[in-house]
DNA sequence: GTACCGCATGGTT
DNA sequence: TAACCATGCGGTA
């Protein structure tokens, strides 16, 4: 074999004493005895003695050195002794997916047996086999200095293998991560020295190879009597194929050797190197190579790997972690192969969590975003066909065969890996990998798995499944990439919500049966939803996700009829519902008038709309003083659940604590002890649970609460509606009916077809229709008002009455009434007594006192916009209807 | 009734 | 247009 030498950056080292590389040694060394040794980390070459240089040449070092030493395995082949323990004998073995190792003739053989699958980058082509070649190749070039040119030949001639040039592309590709610059290295093939030069633009520490990156315990075994840089040549060639290299040096006169193998055979080593003089002044290779015709994608894994420094390491056995800029580090099959949507994006850091300060080498393979049904309970996770069959180990048999995983904190899974004959072709899949991705979930606390990453770790050939959490933007990079990629869910698994949260900032409350409404509104946009919730997937951010729906088409357009197991999804976010329904009874305004609550329809369902989103509360309730004037309220503080008596007039957060008591000092942290009293003792509600209730009637009849949302609904009409009487006990259709309740949401089907409301229905329907009417007066009565005001006039009686803030401070409370009244709502305590059912004088004698507003209230109309004419105006509406009710 | 299995279907690339 | 792949869905335990 001649090889052809141009340079090395080594030269630029030369001047002033050196001693010999190997520590064993330490001969001082000139000009004259000085020789090249291992390719280093940096792109240097070990010096070495003529001595240590010899046994080198001759592959004896390890052997000479290093008998002592750890690291001697037996190749798994023929048994062979090769010292994985140091870097002079990287290139004279390789490691096996399935552990252990194998010299290289072994390995050779092995591989061109292997027809078609997956043989893992690291057995199939060794990088480190590859950087050694070339160190070997350089090395003799500074022996042999540049002889046999005649037998080389020009790069440009390389290019004529449409082979090499398509691994070399997909080299580039991925090394320069610059598509642009691999075409004109293509292009330009007449020098490859213009790759050198392509400086990885943020692909910083390129894979190194070699045994730079690899495990120090790894080095060319002796047994393999070939396998120094020589003897590797030799078993590249006994491999049935003839390598010749030829090198190029750079313009730019640094330390790049480009050794671009020249062959005819289907073995052909292409290796090229990059300075990396710019980074850290390493100067990893780039190798490009062939195998069998039929492995276009050229097993060279490395994304990020440890490498060894090769200054320390190389001798003391230390690893030294590098780390890669993400993108650069994946196998660059996945570059050239692989679409961009399983490029692995694994980062530095988890790579660098992975592989700890082990030797272990990580590549990442590929990355998978998760599906709705990978996520979901089947537990199959869809493999990309080409990401299986090129990473994983080849499978004949549909079952497949089990795979262990081991997840990032180290512990192991097995799955089966498996295929589905499907059109002719395969699916692969990986069964069993819920417990996983659960398991996955919980760890994760409260952020989401929204993508599993598959790397290989070396030399223990183990896979590694390493997952991605989504982020609080709502439109990632991935999501994107995933809506991109056609999978709407993947994308839209990253935006799981809170499930309070969202209610807490969802512009719009739904009323009965809008959950329905909701997932009929949301479901087109976003399908995950469900999914979500199916899945326990669940972002607790604090974020407001509602709005970053990444719409699928493919979603979308699945989701309209046919999707059995969306409803199955549906039926779960019913159990939402529920929740939901509960949750309404603390939602509220985040202001502290009505104004900002108005009533829309959509789609044949009520929302009640906020002008900002809706806040929780806990309910408050209104105690009286011993003339029964009610003269303060008691508020509950939401951490320690204890209760405070505060002013009528205290304005309440919604999330309102001890802290924020301002109005007694004393009382103003959790520590305090809640004030003893009559209301605290026997009426207010045990600190358990209590804001849940929606009703209750106290011992004490002083005390009546009804929840704040009723409460809120009677406030707007003052006690217009006609109480009766009925049990305290929600139905079982809806917990805060009552038995005997007939309204829509109790006696109606979701169509919404049905009786109609009947004038005494206290649902929430019905209360919000009431309450958007009194929106609806006040406003006009605003706008009326101003009207007036502009015109110098005074507001009518009727406007008076018909605002609430006017006139509850003017209607004097029951003495028994005391009234629950959700925090947020404002100043204004709510003098009703309202649908509760209970009778009461206070009722009797609003009932008694015409309000415009109670002869104008249909239950059973659709609340119109404010633009729209008011029912006042419409005859034989609800006016008669609510009037001969009263009547 | 439910979970699982495995093929089929059809949208997307 | 073919391949891929998400997921539907019938069969079975």
């Amino acid at each position: 074999m001649q090889i052809t030498t141009m340079s090395s950056s080594s030269a630029a080292a030369a001047g002033g004493l050196k001693i010999c590389f190997n520590a064993h040694c330490k001969e001082a060394l000139t000009e004259q005895t000085r020789r090249k040794g291992w390719r280093l980390r940096s792109g240097e070459f070990a010096e070495l003695c003529d001595r240590c240089h010899s046994t080198f040449d001759q592959g004896n070092f390890c052997e000479t050195y290093h008998l002592d030493a750890a690291g001697w395995r037996k190749c798994e082949s023929c048994g062979k002794r090769i010292h994985c323990g140091c870097i002079v004998s990287v290139p004279a073995y390789m490691l096996l997916d399935v552990g252990g190792v194998e010299c290289l003739g072994c390995a050779r053989k092995a591989y061109s047996a292997v027809p078609t699958q997956v043989c893992s980058p690291s057995v199939v082509l060794s990088p480190l086999v590859l950087e050694k070649s070339k160190e070997c190749t350089i090395k003799n070039w500074n022996q042999g200095s540049g002889s046999f040119p005649g037998q080389w030949r020009h790069p440009s001639n390389i290019w004529n293998s449409s082979t090499i040039q398509s691994d070399l592309h997909q080299r580039l590709s991925y090394e320069f991560d610059r598509p642009s610059n691999s075409e004109k290295l293509l292009a330009g093939a007449s020098s490859s020295i213009s790759l050198q030069e392509k400086k990885p633009e943020g692909l910083p520490g390129r894979i190194g190879l070699s045994g730079l990156n690899h495990v120090p315990r790894n080095r060319y075994g002796n047994n393999c009597p070939t396998s120094t840089r020589k003897g590797m040549m030799s078993d590249a060639s006994a491999s049935s194929s003839k390598v010749n290299f030829e090198t190029c040096q750079s313009s730019s006169g640094k330390s790049s050797s480009s050794i671009i193998p020249v062959g005819e055979s289907t073995s052909l080593l292409i290796s090229l190197t990059t300075p990396l003089s710019s980074l850290n002044d390493i100067s990893d290779p780039i190798r490009a190579t062939t195998n069998h015709p039929q492995h276009k994608a050229i097993p060279s894994p490395f994304s990020k790997q440890n490498y060894p420094n090769p200054i320390n390491s190389s001798h003391s056995g230390e690893s030294q972690a590098q780390t890669c800029n993400g993108r650069g580090r994946l196998d660059p099959r996945a570059h050239s192969h692989l679409l961009p949507r399983y490029w692995p994006r694994i980062t530095d850091q988890e790579l660098q969590q992975i592989s700890g300060d082990s030797n272990s080498v990580v590549t990442p393979l590929f990355e998978k975003m998760l599906s709705a049904s990978d996520a979901g309970r089947i537990g199959r996770l869809v493999l990309p066909k080409k990401c299986a069959e090129v990473y994983f180990p080849m499978i004949s048999q549909p079952e497949g065969l089990p795979l262990k995983m081991q997840d990032a904190s180290g512990k192991e899974w097995v799955f089966q890996f498996r295929f589905w004959p499907n059109n002719n072709s395969r699916m692969y899949v990986l069964e069993g990998v819920t417990p996983c991705i659960q398991s996955m979930q919980l760890q994760a606390g409260d952020t989401v798995v929204s993508a599993v990453t598959f790397s290989r770790i070396d030399p223990e050939g183990k896979f590694l499944m390493g997952f991605r959490k989504s982020s609080t933007s709502s439109c990632t990079e991935q999501e994107n990439q995933g809506a991109k990629a056609g999978n709407g869910s993947s994308a839209s698994s990253d935006v799981k919500n809170n499930a309070m949260d969202f209610i807490a900032n969802l512009p719009l409350r739904p009323h009965k049966g809008s959950i329905e409404s909701k997932n009929q509104t949301e479901r087109t946009d976003k399908e995950s939803w469900s999914m979500n919730d199916k899945a326990g997937f669940i972002q607790k951010d604090g974020h407001l996700p509602v709005v970053s729906y990444i719409p699928s088409k493919r979603k979308s357009s699945t989701l309209g009829s046919k999707s059995k197991r969306l409803r199955i999804e549906n039926e779960d976010s019913i159990e939402l519902t529920l929740t939901w329904e509960e949750a309404q009874v603390l939602i509220r305004s985040a202001h502290d008038d009505f104004s900002s609550v108005s009533s829309v329809s959509v789609e044949g369902h009520q929302f009640e709309e906020f002008e900002e989103g809706p806040v929780l509360g806990l309910p408050t309730y209104f105690g009286k003083n011993q003339d029964g004037d009610i003269n303060n309220r008691w508020v509950q503080c939401e951490n320690c659940s204890k209760w405070r008596r505060l002013p009528l007039d205290a304005l309440l957060h919604h999330r309102w604590t001890c802290s924020d008591n301002k109005w007694d000092p004393e009382r103003s942290s959790c520590s305090a002890p809640q004030e003893i009293s009559m209301e605290t003792r026997h009426l207010l509600p045990m600190k358990c649970g209590s804001s849940k209730k929606s009703k209750l009637k106290f011992e004490d009849e002083n005390f009546e609460v009804s929840d704040g949302l009723d409460t809120l609904a009677n406030l707007a009409i003052l006690g217009e509606n006609k109480s009766h009487s009925v049990s305290s006990q929600p139905t079982t259709k809806h917990p805060r009916h009552r038995p005997g309740c007939t309204c829509i949401v109790c006696i109606q089907p979701p169509s919404g077809k049905g009786p109609k409301h009947k004038q005494t229905c206290t649902c929430n329907v019905c209360l919000t229709v009431k309450r958007r009417f009194q929106t609806l007066m006040l406003r006009r009565e605003k706008r009326q008002s101003e009207k007036e005001s502009e015109n110098g006039e005074t507001p009518t009686k009727q406007q008076n009455c018909t605002q609430p803030a006017q006139v509850l401070p003017q209607t004097p409370p029951s003495p028994s009434a005391c009234i629950i009244h959700n925090a947020g709502l404002g100043n204004s305590p709510p003098i009703l007594n309202p649908n509760n059912g209970l009778v009461d004088d206070e009722f009797e004698r609003k009932r008694a006192t015409p309000s415009p507003i109670k002869t104008q209230i249909d239950l059973n109309i659709q609340p119109e916009r404010e633009e729209e004419p008011s029912p006042v105006d419409v005859p034989g509406s609800m006016i008669v209807a609510f009037q001969n009710d009263l009547d």
